[in-house]
DNA sequence: TTAACAATACCCTAAAAGGGGTATTTTCCG
DNA sequence: CGGAAAATACCCCTTTTAGGGTATTGTTAA
């Protein structure tokens, strides 16, 4: 489609195939500069995807089966520091935006943005600039989603939080640590949660909170 | 695009607009017979959408920003039913799959299906017939999938068979007895797992078995 | 301004998980 | 056939969970 001789090669790597096919049909236009080389689904193929094309950037989801998408941007970083990494994700982690930074990742895309702000930002990061959509976004949709949760369930906020931890693998001694309270706090919150929710273990935590997206 | 005389008509509702706006291009290749007549982002959008455009189809996600996804169905469902819905969502909501055939929804489809799936989903719901992806997930593809799954992390059958039935929520004791094993049995197949995921808490299994469709 | 709820924190107990071994029998492939 | 892998099963121990309470302090909405 695009003129061959200078056109930006593109990977892409999201597990979500529809998502995934989509990107590629949004990115390659009629006249466009950009030109999908290849699309991965899981977390071990990006890396040899990668080795395989030298494209100028990759779209890398951060929930990637098989493979976390942080470890995945810190190999590429080092490895192949000539490619671009904008990360494509549904949230806004803002706890991992410092850490892409530093990391040398130069572009952060939600799912929620749009096709002017995905173009925007290929063409920022092309410039050799930064474009983090986490940044401004973020929080608006999350307490959304908390807010959401909790009239469904009756859960508290606190008792989000917890849930999200406890979702980690985290025991009740560091998420104590963590959220500095006593141990047996968290305990007690663990408790009223699996009765709001009518369970009793925390396999059975983590089916719900994923179900719904937590 | 479509020869405007009988295109099928869809309204597509996903608030991650990169996803919705890829779908919509997936929709409308060249020679398509669907036709994409308006897209929204939000949950209290897409009631008036479908009343103003009367569609046949309705691409609907469940998190929706504002208002629940089963909820609009529901209501579509009574006040359109000439509409039908097909549920495009990122998990198999196994609970809510009962719900939503009941109240008449004939297509649910994962947001990791296939181009083809897609196609095979719209197909199928136009000819009147049901096609759910959630139900398929646990049936059909599970050989392939676990085929794949041991490949690529060394686990038995047997581990496998051991990692669903945690992933219920059931102590060791009630596998055992379910498998009709010895406890203790039960218990050296988890700390092998454990050691071949390189993991510590049945939290991180469940994680790890939910990323690969497990 | 109370009553309800959230958040905090402690007590107790039994069950289960997690982590370190070792060892026997089956099964299956070369 | 023989050896590797899988499946089975037990021992030990410590930590954590799960479930049963009670109780104090804020906050907040009726």
């Amino acid at each position: 489609m695009a003129w061959e001789g200078n056109a930006i090669n593109i990977v892409i790597a999201d597990d979500h195939q529809l998502f995934n096919d989509g990107l590629k049909k949004l990115l390659t236009y009629e006249g466009s500069p950009y030109q999908v080389v290849d699309q991965v689904y899981t977390g071990p193929e990006v890396v040899p995807a990668i080795h395989k094309h030298r494209p100028e950037i990759v779209l890398l989801d951060i929930n990637l089966p098989g493979r976390n998408g942080i470890d995945i941007a810190r190999q590429l970083a080092k490895e192949y520091p000539a490619v671009r990494i904008i990360i494509i994700s549904m949230y806004s982690y803002e706890k991992f935006a410092n850490e892409l930074k530093q990391i040398g990742v130069p572009g952060y895309l939600l799912k929620s943005a749009s096709n002017k702000q995905l173009s925007l930002c290929l063409q920022r990061v092309m410039e050799g600039k930064t474009y983090f959509d986490a940044d401004l976004d973020g929080h608006v949709e999350l307490l959304y989603k908390d807010d959401d949760f909790i009239k469904r369930y009756n859960l508290s906020r606190r008792e989000i939080e917890i849930i999200k931890l406890i979702k980690l693998g985290l025991p009740a001694s560091v998420i104590a640590e963590k959220l500095f309270l006593s141990e047996e706090t968290v305990k007690t919150h663990r408790k009223n949660i699996y009765y709001k929710l009518n369970i009793n273990s925390v396999a059975q935590l983590i089916q719900f909170a994923n179900d719904l997206g937590l």
